[in-house]
DNA sequence: GTACTATGCGCATAATACTGATTAAATAAC
DNA sequence: GTTATTTAATCAGTATTATGCGCATAGTAC
């Protein structure tokens, strides 16, 4: 058995060992690959990721108001306003004032927005399997897990927790 | 052994499944959180994970041109332009012309910097351990070497990849 | 030497993200 | 019933990351 080289794990200390190794960096190349993988395979549609979500979740749970939306989404309150405005532009989306609640403006899907989802489905799934080709079908797993366990641990530490 | 629950894992398909569990929309969560966690533990300092990883890059290999301080930390050129340009205006790094190509600006990290740095490295080396809190030390380990794997296996997926 | 190509950098614009402030409306406290 | 608090949404400002365009300089081809 050889000895451990010497390593961020061994040592306590990803900076000064390698920044390039700190899980903070690996984490953001990680999500500049996603989002240009995505970006990438969706290009036809002219989607962005968070716009594509929007739909999805509008698509799944219905019309909802901007709050609930962003909170099903772990987006703050200005990031889903500026989504929400532009798929509205192109008429994916639509916004009426509630009835009950005036401050409200539930967000719902139109005919448009719901051909256009179904259309680019395809093509967003290939970009979630082109981001993970360079791990194999037990790394997927392994690494899916791991992420929804550090972004549930952490919940609470984000500006735009999650809530179901 | 009881029968696995239906899974993206099991149905290939993440999206349809839940979004919330694709990887694309996990890794944006989880980046989210390391950038919150990042800025919050080193709010004392007023640095970006960004213009900290420059500053450590400069101090650990000396002077370099923007191009390829941008190469070796996975930025593009405007990126890299920008947060040299912040750390310019406060005195933390330098600018000058190249004397053999007078179309590189060589930056270096000033005493200033160099004290900065010294004085939020502890803190920056905490953010990354807050951030994976939620995870035991062999799930830290997988973790980071299942980034490491997907960052370079998709290196050239990446509009601004790795150049060392 | 002129022309072509590559490189280093800058500007403009856009999408995503967070902060703080403001407006307006609903709800709670008294 | 008036006041206080909370909530939904917007706006202004800043930061990160990306694209596209353009300029100036450097190197290469002929």
């Amino acid at each position: 058995m050889t000895l451990p080289a010497k390593s961020a794990e061994s040592t306590g200390r990803y900076i000064l060992n390698d920044l390039r190794d700190a899980p903070g960096h690996l984490m953001r190349r990680c999500q500049q690959i996603a989002v240009s993988v995505f970006l990438d395979e969706c290009r036809d549609w002219d989607l962005t990721p968070l716009q594509f979500a929007v739909l999805v979740a509008l698509y799944r749970d219905g019309p909802e108001d901007q709050m609930r939306l962003g909170g099903a989404l772990a987006l703050d309150r200005t990031t889903i306003g500026v989504v929400v405005k532009k798929l509205e532009e192109r008429g994916l989306v639509a916004r009426s004032v509630s009835e009950k609640d005036r401050r409200s403006k539930p967000v719902s899907i139109t005919a448009d927005g719901l051909a256009h989802l179904l259309d680019v489905l395809p093509a967003a799934e290939t970009a979630q399997d082109r981001m993970l080709a360079p791990l194999s079908a037990a790394e997927r797993r392994q690494f899916v897990s791991l992420l929804q366990k550090m972004a549930d641990g952490n919940n609470d530490e984000s500006r735009a927790p999650l809530r179901r």
